[in-house]
DNA sequence: TCTTCTTATTGAACACTGTTCAGTATCTTG
DNA sequence: CAAGATACTGAACAGTGTTCAATAAGAAGA
């Protein structure tokens, strides 16, 4: 069966082509004004020939979505190494926050759009994840005597809440009534009397 | 100048008939789904009259925008009576979540859609009202030797951020990887902890 | 009152959007 | 070489925000 392998080998390219396609698109213009034939435009095809491949254009940002948890997910991979699990805990704050600083139109794609949370396949998962990635941390934490009498789930929740807080506030521009400080700082310090507060909990 | 009185007053009427309808729509529908020719049906007028009493579709959706500010706002003023800064402080952030809970379109509106932070107006003033009432608030916690050495913007900002993120997971449906607990719980349950933290910092 | 002038409203038009689909060209199989 | 599947096109549809000439209605001045 060479030749249908080499077919599949054919859609599988020109699946990633066109993704790489709306990556590009998307990351120069953002999702909202991203649309179908800047895509089709993009890698000189008909805008007709992106719905062989994808059902729809929410699939096509759905498949970056993913590519984006996969990126998180990568990101703060590294950390296992950390011994101390209050240290991962504080390092993974950090990685989340830097992801999304430096990955800011994967964040709002993953996050702030309202297409992302409707298709519940693999980038639900991932999602999953990242948080029982945190999840775990914390438990960790606890049987080292820290947040003793605090729900693990109730906690996780409310730190990724913190950290989804930070970053969305960055990732739609409403800093701007902390005029007297830069953004980077307000995160960076914001976040460091998070970690405060952790210690002390 | 009486009929010039008139004048300005039936098209402030106008004004706020398209308002009304507007905001009738955009509960109904959501942001991003609310045309202009639905509104202009929902009122009875053609969609060209829209555009005689607004710069465009932005300008209409912040005024709700306005709108929801003064809602927030007008819900934590009534805290203005909790003698105790850190019982307001407490109050205030429950009222947070309240209005996002029972005001999750405006909420949407006014911190989760790219179009409002274009406009510089009073909805930024309003929102820094808001926040200015968190930092007043922390500040009389730090009087009374609680947060001793935090400070007051930063702190102020990750109450803010912790606030907005467990709101902006409510709104945007991204509390689906917490499945044991239902998406009341784990806000309430989730700030809990977060006031507890605050409690001992 | 009649005419000018301003103001309010319309609906067609423009350029865009996501999506569908009959048609076509290319490549595979019998 | 004919038949069939596969990939691709571009026109078409219904929708979007926005503009603007035409028009109707109301106020001002003669």
């Amino acid at each position: 069966m060479s030749i249908a392998e080499r077919k599949n080998k054919e859609k599988e390219e020109m699946t990633k082509c066109i993704l790489d396609g709306a990556r590009s698109v998307f990351l120069k213009k953002g999702y909202e004004r991203s649309s179908i034939r800047n895509i089709a435009e993009e890698i000189h095809y008909s805008p007709g020939t992106l719905y062989f491949y994808f059902k729809d254009k929410g699939e096509i940002f759905h498949k970056l979505y993913e590519e984006g948890f996969r990126l998180l997910l990568k990101s703060s991979k590294v950390l296992d190494n950390v011994e101390d699990p209050f240290e991962r805990l504080k390092a993974n704050g950090r990685a989340y926050i830097q992801f999304a600083v430096e990955n800011r139109d994967y964040y709002n794609l993953m996050f702030l759009v309202d297409e992302a949370a409707e298709y519940k396949t693999e980038g639900l998962y991932l999602a999953g994840e990242a948080i029982n990635q945190i999840r775990t941390t914390v438990k960790a934490c606890q049987e080292q005597g820290r947040f003793k009498d605090m729900n693990a789930d109730f906690l996780t929740f409310m730190i990724v809440s913190a950290l989804h807080g930070i970053c969305a506030l960055f990732c739609k521009d409403r800093t701007k009534n902390f005029a007297e400080h830069t953004t980077e700082e307000l995160m960076a310090q914001g976040y460091q009397c998070f970690t405060l507060m952790l210690e002390r909990a």
